[in-house]
DNA sequence: CCACGACGTAACGGTTGCGTTCCGCCGTTC
DNA sequence: GAACGGCGGAACGCAACCGTTACGTCGTGG
């Protein structure tokens, strides 16, 4: 019975609302103000602030990143890093994830959303690109797939949402060379 | 005039309360509380939340992390990264910065203190480096010293401020193997 | 055509914080 | 011993937001 169009209008005014301000200082009144929404409309369809943006973070974050698999390592790191670092270069993004992810580290409810909703599918993909890659002899057996997620999204979301500097032309390419000779360093 | 032994106290408070709150709800009243003091006795020393903020942070993270040279890149990596892992993991640190790194994309101020106070400071730690380690025959001339301290922050970032998962043990021995082998590799 | 229910608006009392002001206390300085 | 000034405490008016409630409107289904 609720209306659909509603919930859109308020869903998209958090997910602003949330890169304008930040979690910490997110007003129900402000998003109900942005979506042209009495607040009425909100308290209909979560109790609570917290309630809200944990369903409607975790609703976006869980249309999660595709596994690549291209048939060569070198290619599924391009599109792993191409795909990743597009969506961390989207406004939206770059200013929500940083702040839900300091904002986590004092709410455990948020931790355990974001864990569920982006660790743990890194690991996944981590574990599958390592696995494809050793399995026709790129890397050698026993190559650490958590180590190699550090190395190549730790340098990303480093630059592009902490610090904040654009990518020189050619970075990734780099990228991928310097990370595949690390990994086939690593033992 | 302003006695120290209270603008110690407040400072104090500022760092404990963004650690537990967070910048964007930060209360002056709240520093003030926690100090054991009057709001009066804030405000004669700074004009609002930013001023107080910006200048008592800007103050502690000017005390810089030294540059390393202890003769080989492998051990000015071992001590960066011991210095570096260990401030992360502090809990005061591992919260403040992210927080602050957060808000920094919506406030220019926060920002250009915050470029001041790191990343500034993380260049100059990077040219020394990767400038000791050319000279030394170690790295190929060309190194990019940028690149490196990417690979080298990144992933340590990544682990300890944002996905807040223990270093397992030996983890940074095979950082310094993985991140030599990869600027080696990087031409 | 009527009942239902989601909607926006407005107001509620209560809380929190802002930045400011005034007060009385007390240690320092001269 | 008197003047000075930083101190804590209390209160100010103002603003924002909380979560809830009452009310009138409007579209839809029966």
């Amino acid at each position: 019975m609720l209306r659909v169009d509603i919930t859109k209008a308020i869903r998209d005014a958090v997910m602003a609302e949330l890169a304008e301000v930040g979690y910490g200082r997110l007003s129900i009144e402000a998003v109900a103000r942005r979506a042209g929404v009495g607040k009425t409309a909100i308290y209909r369809r979560w109790n609570n602030k917290l309630e809200m943006v944990l369903e409607i973070v975790s609703d976006v974050a869980g249309r999660s990143v595709p596994l690549p698999d291209t048939g060569s390592f070198a290619g599924d790191l391009q599109l792993l890093l191409m795909i990743v670092s597009r969506a961390l270069q989207h406004r939206i993004a770059s200013q929500i994830i940083p702040d839900l992810m300091a904002e986590a580290s004092r709410n455990p409810q948020i931790a355990e959303t974001l864990q569920k909703a982006l660790r743990t599918h890194q690991q996944a993909v981590g574990e599958q690109l390592i696995g494809q890659a050793v399995s026709r002899g790129e890397l050698p057996p026993g190559t650490d797939p958590d180590l190699a997620v550090d190395l190549l999204l730790g340098p990303l979301y480093w630059r592009l949402a902490v610090a904040r500097t654009p990518l020189p032309g050619g970075y990734l390419d780099k990228m991928i060379v310097v990370v595949t000779a690390a990994l086939k360093a690593a033992n």
